[in-house]
DNA sequence: CGTATTATTGACTCCATTCAAAGATAGTGG
DNA sequence: CCACTATCTTTGAATGGAGTCAATAATACG
């Protein structure tokens, strides 16, 4: 371990108000600080942790990005989830102690960890924490809900729906809304949007053509948010 | 309020190692008694709680069967979930203090109310519980996992994965694996898997054939849940 | 008993998949 | 730095699974 890691802590990170802190106290995030884990770094690729594998905590993403990926037994992957940094993961891992999903890095990746042997006296001693990851599992319940939904509607709607969330949630973590670069590729996006690959590129070339988008190769641009969102109609 | 609800207690109800109590030592669940309200009784089709109504409490289905519901803007109902006996639900009110979505009988059904008020107390106070409440929360995203994986399946394994979760749920709960009623309309089945009423309607009938199931109306029997259970291929 | 709701069945249609082949991009080592 | 290779993307054509439409049958309900 390096200085450099103990460095992080969670009252200087950006991301207070969105990742562990949310609703905490200075003193309260001073208690937690001792308690999270420093950054780690890994690259693409790299796996965060494994189906499987022990609970060793809860996670935040610190910079980068990752996707959760289950295996069904015929090896097939099912991408669940893309997530950005500020997202906390790892929560199914308190089921049974083990996590049921993977998550790998897509790109080179930091990530803090609020460790397992510590969730007891989180729950004894930080009723604010306690509360707050319940309120974090209970939004996670409420994003596959809407990924559910969703699921039942076309093609052209989900992958309308996948952009714009993640607009909205790079938004909110201080990055531009309209200009990013997606590190998935097509049949990563089909995958986890449950369409072929080929349906991906042809909707993406589509949403060119209607000008509601700019993309070469995995830079994206959204030139029309209002009318991009208007194609799904879903609404809570 | 009448002596019947109060004689609703946890320590003798036969639900204690699904429900709220479970992994609570007795003097907890003696603790948590105080703070449950009893039993309320409902008719089929009357609102557990509506979206966007505030935050009442987390609920856990006593006995009955109720279904989640979701309406997007079109007035377009999506059926979220299926409830048995003994499973929580309203976890989505905390969340802005407001369900986001309804709860609705499916007939005639009883259900017992860990007041909204009362939560903060138990997060101070009855940290086992707040572990408890927290693991509910964390299985429940396990399932929209699952059933956002399933989404993409054909329609086939969807309905036998559906008819199985079903058969082992209500085995956990003491009921028959293998013979059930299930108050819901074809159109209703269709609705929450995402097929239309008439692949239901098809496919029920596909299975009667191939002897997996008999159905008569709503009275369904699984006649073969190992066969019935490899048709779906997907596992955690 | 009659009416309304729900279920079945068939015919047709369409959205997205699959298959296939060519084109672009990124990463690697000489 | 360029050539080479592997991977990824685009595009077209054909197929198919499930939806839609429609008409009849069965069931539930007041």
């Amino acid at each position: 371990m390096n200085l450099k890691q103990n460095n992080v802590n969670c009252k200087n990170c950006s991301l207070d108000n969105i990742c562990f802190p949310r609703g905490l106290s200075q003193e309260e995030i001073n208690s937690i600080n001792q308690i999270i884990r420093p950054k780690q770094t890994l690259h693409r690729g790299e796996y965060i942790f494994r189906g499987g594998e022990t609970f060793k905590g809860v996670l935040a993403i610190k910079s980068g990005t990752a996707k959760q990926v289950s295996n069904d037994f015929d090896g097939n992957e099912h991408i669940l989830n893309i997530l950005l940094p500020g997202e906390l993961l790892g929560f199914d891992g308190f089921i049974n102690n083990k996590y049921h999903y993977s998550a790998i890095a897509l790109e080179t990746l930091s990530y803090c960890v609020l460790p397992a042997q510590s969730m007891d006296d989180i729950f004894y001693k930080v009723p604010t924490l306690s509360k707050e990851l319940f309120r974090h599992s209970c939004e996670r319940i409420n994003d596959y809900k809407e990924f559910y939904v969703l699921g039942k509607r076309p093609a052209e709607e989900r992958l309308a729906h996948f952009l714009i969330s993640l607009s909205d949630r790079l938004k909110k973590r201080g990055f531009s809304a309209s200009k990013f670069t997606l590190s998935l590729t097509r049949q990563e996006m089909g995958n986890h949007l449950g369409l072929a690959l080929e349906t991906i590129s042809r909707l993406l070339k589509k949403f060119q053509q209607e000008d509601l988008i700019s993309c070469k190769s995995k830079h994206i641009e959204i030139l029309d948010i209002p009318r991009l969102r208007a194609i799904f109609t879903y609404t809570e």
